[in-house]
DNA sequence: GTCTTGCATTTTGAATTCAAAATTCTTGAT
DNA sequence: ATCAAGAATTTTGAATTCAAAATGCAAGAC
């Protein structure tokens, strides 16, 4: 869907295209996966009106939808607030993800290229680089966007935004509990397993790695809850 | 989350406690599920305020919301429509809920009390009584219930909120497809070895069911697409 | 008769306005 | 000095208003 927008031109005529609330929208969800807006803020909807530079019409349009999206928490004439998860929706998402991912990678063992996979494992090799530069950020970015990845040569649309959506909630989370280097390294040996299986076109192994990293995953994040 | 809400008392207190908006989201979300508004139907906002009695403001917020869900189209300066999903989307939405009830059935087989399995049993029961007397609405009904019923044991509610969804965006297709009676009797099949399999808590035997029983959904209602 | 062009009407998008609820601040009593 | 009550202010919820875009219609050209 926002692939054509994304992806083309320079953007700034692409963003005039689309409505005020749209782009609302994308800016708030950007402000609260990437942190500007932590968990727990309290959102004034005149004071973020000024920042964002529009009426108070379409930040509310906004907030229904980031409200809907599990990323902001709605009181009646109270008011907005940015949703801290709790450590058990953290858990059940990671749990959801985990199984969503083992779906992806049946369709992806059977329907991906070679040069697919050959590009995935191109991204590992990135990030294996960043790991060993101790470039916690980028490591992180290119951690991911490998789950996104493996999701996407599935080739199911609906998989796609659904598993978006909930990496999106956790997103900020994950990132902070992924603190301490020598968990990395566990970290790491999950994904060296999860490229070899798909080069192997190992659905079952794949899918039972990825189960496997996720509730790792939940060990390494859960003392940070 | 909406449990409490809608579970008790006669509605109109706890009604009047929700925002509009909230209320118009649920209300519009119905009159698009159970096909009041079919698939196509292009959405005057003047009018849909009168029916509903309301402004457009919160009438706007809500199809913001539906619109992320999936259920209705908005494209810039032209409206809203109700969403017709395509081919492709139900069949990519069918094998998303496959997946989600398959890793359902691991939970469920491991937390579910003899009660709730006995529950579910009692409604695949009636589901049958239903069958027999030729009632497709409500054999269709207890037919989503038992599915939803699977999901809600494995007590996970980002799964709950995430199953409900995808479920309401086909609901209709699924319904209008199932239009020939022969084609029950197969999922009638299919049915008693799901209750067979929770009752033995044999989770991959229960998961293969319930994959299986997906594929066969789309079999039966790809000709109505 | 059909197609195009321009105007009128309708419809949507977004800002503003108004009302109600919540919060904050002040005042006064103990 | 502390707390409670009530007024003032702020903030949210929802209706209304205004502007811009799209649609429909009519007149005129071919």
């Amino acid at each position: 869907m926002q692939d054509a927008e994304t992806i083309a031109a320079p953007s700034t005529l692409k963003i005039a295209r689309r409505s005020l609330h749209a782009q609302v929208v994308v800016g708030l969800r950007d402000l609260i996966i990437e942190g500007t807006l932590p968990p727990g803020t309290r959102i004034n909807e005149a004071q973020l009106c000024e920042t964002l530079g529009v009426s108070r019409t379409p930040l509310r349009e906004a907030l229904k939808v980031l409200a809907s999206e599990g990323l902001v928490e709605l009181t009646p004439h109270r008011g907005a607030t940015v949703r801290r998860p709790t450590a058990n929706e953290v858990l059940d998402t990671l749990v959801v993800l985990g199984g969503l991912e083992a779906l992806a990678a049946e369709y992806a063992c059977r329907n991906a290229t070679p040069s697919e996979i050959a590009e995935l494992a191109a991204v590992h090799q990135r990030m294996l680089d960043f790991y060993r530069a101790q470039n916690r950020l980028e490591y992180f970015k290119l951690n991911q966007s490998i789950h996104s990845g493996i999701i996407r040569l599935a080739g199911n649309h609906t998989l796609i935004a659904l598993h978006d959506t909930l990496q999106a909630r956790i997103k900020r989370v994950r990132f902070m509990g992924n603190d301490r280097p020598e968990q990395w390294s566990n970290s790491i040996a999950e994904h060296e397993e999860m490229i070899a299986a798909l080069q192997a076109r190992d659905a079952v192994r794949l899918g039972a790695v990825l189960r496997l990293h996720m509730e790792n995953a939940w060990q390494r994040v859960r003392h940070a809850l």
